[in-house]
DNA sequence: GTAGCTGCAAAGTGTTTGCAGCTGA
DNA sequence: TCAGCTGCAAACACTTTGCAGCTAC
């Protein structure tokens, strides 16, 4: 069994779980994240799978995405555009932005997960979690 | 004078080297952008301003935060909600978001910011900047 | 005087919601 | 069977744009 329907048998679990229907457009939605690295929006999400679904509306792709992201199994990307980003929920990863064709990659970096946070954080409140974003010029925006 | 004084002189500078305009509007928005630590959006910036200046359009406010961000004098924070939010670009620094009440607060963390990008990253392109952002629950909404 | 800024109104874009019919468990 | 999901269309919220008059330089 190949990674990726490893991944959507545990997203079976998960539904079931969290008493999630499991229907076609869940699944299909899910699939479509999990095949896809570049972070896509609602919008382009429901353009590649109009080829496959054509009947499937773009409402359901954002209630979709939504009831996901409440339950955990993915994650909504911070950006500073107004369009939304959705990744499937993995181990930790920070993110780095092209300001130019802002593509998102993600990236490891596992000595900064285990950096304690200030002093001062703690006095703030409870962390669940945290990210690094970094923004600049991918190499193919410079031209390299 | 005062830090927000001088704040205010520096941005007249600023303008002068853009080649902007110094108007009453946008000096009023810098103004109240320096005033305000909770990173307010486009439209809560018009509210607190309206009192001051009621004919201030919404739009001139959305206009001025974009001029502003062009040149680098304040910065978009980036969020995972669809709204931005705006702050006056300082030293380095990183936020704590309140997933319950959606504040943002700013904090200092020198180690981090020395702490040099795995090797990967350098592969991918240049860097400008980079922030972390940590999501919790602050002591307010806690309860504590 | 003139380039560029502002207010107004209208349009755009991304996202959410109400409803009636459909479907997985 | 029936709670809950989907598609449709309409509403919404935030942001951008075209235009004519106004203002800092």
């Amino acid at each position: 069994m190949d990674a990726l329907q490893k991944q959507v048998q545990q997203f079976g679990e998960a539904c079931r779980e969290a008493g999630l229907k499991l229907t076609h457009q869940r699944l299909e939605i899910f699939s479509e994240l999990v095949r896809s690295p570049d972070h896509p929006s609602a919008e382009a999400l429901h353009q590649r799978l109009r080829k496959k679904i054509p009947t499937l509306s773009l409402d359901t792709v954002y209630r979709t995405l939504a009831t996901f992201a409440r339950h955990g199994m993915i994650t909504k990307v911070e950006t500073v555009e107004s369009q939304g980003r959705f990744e499937v929920t993995l181990a930790p990863h920070h993110h780095l932005i092209c300001s130019r064709c802002n593509t998102i990659m993600d990236f490891q970096w596992p000595s900064m997960d285990e950096t304690p946070l200030p002093e001062t954080v703690k006095e703030w409140g409870r962390i669940d979690n945290r990210s690094v974003v970094a923004y600049g010029i991918c190499k193919n925006c410079l031209g390299g």
